[in-house]
DNA sequence: CGGGTGACCGTATGGTGTACGGAGAATATA
DNA sequence: TATATTCTCCGTACACCATACGGTCACCCG
């Protein structure tokens, strides 16, 4: 069976000239309204409707399960009609991305520092958990979208008048978003392997003991195998304790610093 | 062009029944040995042939390039040759995992807790630059190979004994081997697109400079605006000086914590 | 009422992972 | 030594994948 993912677009252009950037006006195609005086027969779908069967398959069935075909085949069209409303995969990955980032409403930016600082990166570990498959996508370059953006812009408004650098800001930012992965992505394999593979990751421990304990030996091994088992115990028990307790001590850490930095 | 990647097997096991796992003798291929007494003719190739061709394609050419038919055509054999090495694709990407965690020597744990950490961090961000595709990776479930294994133990020991909890010392690696994917994806993307597309991430920006003045106006994103420049500018100075002092930072936090913890 | 535009799609290309079964080589066993 | 067993290598095939190209035809504008 085939894993694959897919990298964004990167806003790589078409290299077509002055052509500013198709994925761009997709992104914004809220934002510039609909096609005026367009020729040809009208559309029998959309493109938020492309990217929102896009975005289900993926909730349902993983990242794998996106491709031009099944989106066609959902949508009563024949595979190269899809390329009618979006350029290709990779552009159709960033508008999903962009989809997602939209559909949760941002809070209030109220209360103590603290408080922002952990809303960002709770909103964040909601949204790895409603969308998994954003953890199996090549983040390096987010879609310059619209939800995106607000997303972007909201989180640093969360930090901004405290006298840090726009470094600093982009930085702190950065920095929490990226912790909220390491979690996202350990809470969600443990909950995937118990729904799929029928077998907790205990079962797998205790089948593969035998050969797991000649290899891991303790002499080998010391710290690692004290720790395992303190972590494999606590996956066992809470759902997002690991997660809630990092976050305390990060937010802890950046707020030291923002202390420092802005005295 | 499809830009596939490909997860880890998450050590998914067979489900065979009793046999353990053939991954996990795979990784541990060197502490088994030579497999004595085999009937059939020799093996043309190897299995650490394969793994060593895979890395190659994916270092020179991104892990897309990684492909069974490529692999065989390398070494000279047949697509359907290289499953008597390896059980399939999944695997072997388990395989490059830990080959390239153990190509870099681990150094030595002695100094103050701040250079042991930093020492951490710097090691996994040359292994990023060694390999980009390492970012392209879902790496939920790391392979607990031999090199893995000993990797993380070398990160492990270079905070215990300090009075902290299992779990906590769990935490804290995690975050900081997680912290380094940020700066290093922010750094191989702009790297990738200055070679690539021959056209820097200034230059694009440039391009389209007049739709991008219209959608991200000072309105809606005053502080993405202003921070986004600062960013840009340093992303076009150094090369590595974000993660430098993001990792400055971080090792304040945590080091804070540990003074805190284990008092 | 044409002319042109663009949605839809049939076909094809070149890729992917891998299941299946066969040929033949090399060793273990009788 | 002869036979049985087992394993490597691989030819073929299947089911996908993204997408380039060009044709057909519905529709709107002039």
């Amino acid at each position: 069976m085939v894993y694959g993912e897919y990298r964004l677009s990167g806003m790589a252009g078409e290299s077509t000239g002055s052509e500013p950037d198709r994925t761009l006006r997709l992104l914004w195609r809220s934002h510039f309204g609909e096609p005026v005086g367009s020729r040809g027969p009208k559309q029998r779908s959309s493109v938020d409707e492309v990217v929102a069967t896009a975005v289900q398959l993926a909730d349902v069935d993983g990242i794998d399960a996106v491709s031009m075909r099944r989106i066609a085949d959902r949508l009563g069209l024949k595979p190269m009609s899809v390329y009618t409303y979006v350029p290709g995969k990779a552009e159709l990955v960033d508008l999903m991305v962009d989809r997602v980032a939209g559909e949760m409403e941002l809070p209030r930016l109220d209360g103590e520092l603290p408080e922002r600082l952990a809303r960002i990166a709770r909103l964040q570990w909601e949204e790895y958990l409603r969308h998994p498959w954003l953890l199996s996508i090549d983040t390096s370059r987010p879609p310059l979208g619209p939800n995106v953006s607000d997303h972007w812009e909201w989180c640093l408004r969360a930090i901004d008048g405290l006298g840090l650098s726009d470094l600093d800001m982009d930085r702190i930012v950065t920095l929490l978003l990226g912790f909220v992965t390491g979690p996202a992505r350990a809470h969600l394999d443990a909950e995937r392997h118990r729904a799929v593979d029928q077998e907790s990751a205990v079962d797998w421990w205790e089948r593969n003991e035998p050969l797991l304990d000649e290899i891991l030996d303790a002499k080998r091994y010391p710290v690692s195998a004290r720790v395992g088992q303190a972590a494999g115990a606590v996956e066992q028990a809470g759902p997002s304790d690991v997660f809630e307790f990092g976050l305390a001590r990060l937010i802890d850490g950046i707020v030291d610093y923002i202390g420092v930095s802005a005295r």
